[in-house]
DNA sequence: GATCCGCTTTTGTCTATACAAATAGATACA
DNA sequence: TGTATCTATTTGTATAGACAAAAGCGGATC
């Protein structure tokens, strides 16, 4: 069921996250894990290389593996954008705008942007649908100073999230998750009930401390979730390499 | 100089970053880079698990190997404990033990968690109050046999997932956020409606192979979200952790 | 003592082969 | 028409053997 490598980075990874072997710590030598896992050194070289590339271990020709120094212990997630995710995995995706207006920021939008009100922008509904289900509501605000090109686009080919990521270079997101409950609008349009719980990713993105976008993408709770594998083992590499003399 | 799996590494991590091949698009199969490269599959598969391992293509058997999402649908965020976070973010946080139950692991639990049935748990449900109005329920599982002291251990003082964190080292979380109506007893708990939205984070820890802990935190939704900041770098995890809180 | 040379150990890479696991697609069958 | 089974393809894992590269070590030489 599990791999031997596999098990073999385990045991070690294991002894290390548990303190068992301090940084410095030397691994026993690729041969001598042959012995005590009765498998080819290909294979323990594989656990150890992954390793190495994880940077939990820092191993040296002639001298052997060893011990990287403390982690830094981090609880991240990452999430995946559905259509891409729904591409990759098969399945089918389309969508249909629509909306697509040019407006001028009112002030309360402004206010929640950090944006000066009046500002030009472009307004895009989009509803998009996976096999054939909606499955998400996407309400974009496009800052037409930053992307003038967007004017004129009618996102009729490429869907607004992808042209932008080609066009417009960024340099922060800020995301935000939250659970709301779907109004009769919003509803109507992703085929549930109203009231019903949908997921609500907000993202924001600025190139140099102006807004470029701002997009809301609200996808039903029984149709959608984030989710995300992490493993703890941001290690630094040692500042001097472990010598044979380390204690 | 440069190694061969490392050269087919780069070829493809290239195209990938320039936009040649785009999210979706195929790699060519192992057989063919082989041709390709006049290399051994071993060589080629060992460029394409290192590139699938940075999460740069997904690989499927039967199917082939894609280029994986663009980096900004891979956002990162941070979940924290609680209490912690709580704290950070400069409110008050109390908690209270709803329940503490050593039990056996039912069939359709043990599915889900991919643990054998009947295994020793400890079953925890808690609700967390900041500044005076139920902000999370917690519903955790502790696995016994990884946590034996969780046996005697009251929780009075320490809540149980910081004390597991101090606890028991973790190599692996995966999250799922999701979002759920409250039933009748968690809106009677939260003190809000029955099948008002609610955000639910469910994070199951393992240390190796096996599971440590599995937990469900219900927030409801007008009162939590989680939020993250996010600045572009190469392909993998960002410098700085973003932050997550409250707003 | 300093420098160079070669020996040895350990990791790094590569090959050719083999079988297992997953699964899309085809085929047979009820 | 739907279901079960088979087949072919692709990735995943493992092996045994080979040589290369890095580097510690000791010895020979100046």
């Amino acid at each position: 069921m599990v791999s031997i490598h596999q098990r073999i980075f385990e045991d070690i990874e294991t002894r290390i996250m548990a303190g068992i072997w301090q940084p410095g710590h030397r691994i026993p030598f690729e041969h001598e894990l042959v012995q005590e896992y009765q498998c080819s050194r290909m294979t323990v070289n594989k656990a150890l290389s992954a390793l190495a590339e994880r940077g939990m271990i820092t191993r040296r020709r002639k001298v052997g593996s060893f011990v990287a120094s403390r982690q830094i212990d981090r609880t991240v997630m990452d999430i995946q954008d559905i259509s891409t995710e729904a591409e990759l995995a098969g399945h089918d995706h389309s969508y249909r705008i629509l909306r697509r207006k040019i407006e001028r920021l009112d002030a309360a939008t402004a206010a929640r942007l950090g944006e000066p009100t009046g500002a030009d922008i472009l307004r895009l509904h989009c509803l998009h649908t996976v096999d054939g289900k909606p499955n998400a509501l996407e309400r974009r605000i496009i800052m037409l100073a930053m992307v003038p090109s967007a004017r004129t686009e009618s996102f009729a080919l490429v869907p607004p999230g992808k042209w932008l990521l080609d066009m417009v270079p960024w340099s922060k997101a800020r995301h935000v998750i939250r659970a709301v409950s779907a109004d009769a609008a919003t509803a109507r349009l992703l085929e549930t009930e109203r009231g019903k719980a949908c997921l609500t990713l907000i993202r924001q993105t600025w190139q140099s401390s102006r807004t470029v976008t701002h997009v809301e993408i609200i996808h039903p709770g029984d149709r959608f979730q984030f989710a995300g594998d992490f493993h703890p083992t941001e290690r630094g590499i040692p500042d001097q390499p472990p010598r044979s003399g380390f204690s």
